[in-house]
DNA sequence: CATCTGACGACCG
DNA sequence: GCGGTCGCCAGAT
């Protein structure tokens, strides 16, 4: 599978909502889990309007380092994104899509509990 | 074909 | 909360 679908997916977040590495990947059903999200995302082809900084780590933190971190804090402050440090305030600004609908296929929920 | 390379996250002490 | 270990897999060379 390519890491389109993944792209596809992050085109999709709104402005000022975030997804993280691990709820990428639960939402694709991954098969790597959040790590192949995260290889996606190092692979993000540049100037296509992929908000690459609207996907963040477990808890809401900047995972990346380096100069772009800055970027992305930057980027997302600039949404309108509170950030404390390098941390998104995840309750506030988690993207939780409706569907999941042509994002892979039919599968009914694996487990649902309750 | 063999190896290296990572924007992760769960788990444990 | 913090640091180490481990599983995981598509691409690039």
């Amino acid at each position: 599978m390519s890491w389109d679908a993944v792209y596809r997916l992050v085109q999709r977040i709104p402005r000022g909502k975030v997804l993280t590495y691990g709820g990428v990947a639960r939402l694709l059903r991954l098969p790597g889990g959040a790590r192949t999200a995260g290889r996606a995302m190092a692979a993000t082809p540049s100037g296509k309007g992929i908000p690459w900084h609207r996907v963040i780590g477990d808890r809401g933190k900047i995972l990346i380092r380096g100069p772009h971190a800055l970027l992305q804090r930057k980027l997302l402050e600039s949404e309108g994104v509170s950030i404390v440090e390098f941390r998104v305030n995840l309750k506030r600004h988690l993207w939780r899509p409706r569907k999941t609908t042509a994002l892979k296929d039919k599968r009914p929920r694996k487990r649902t509990p309750k």
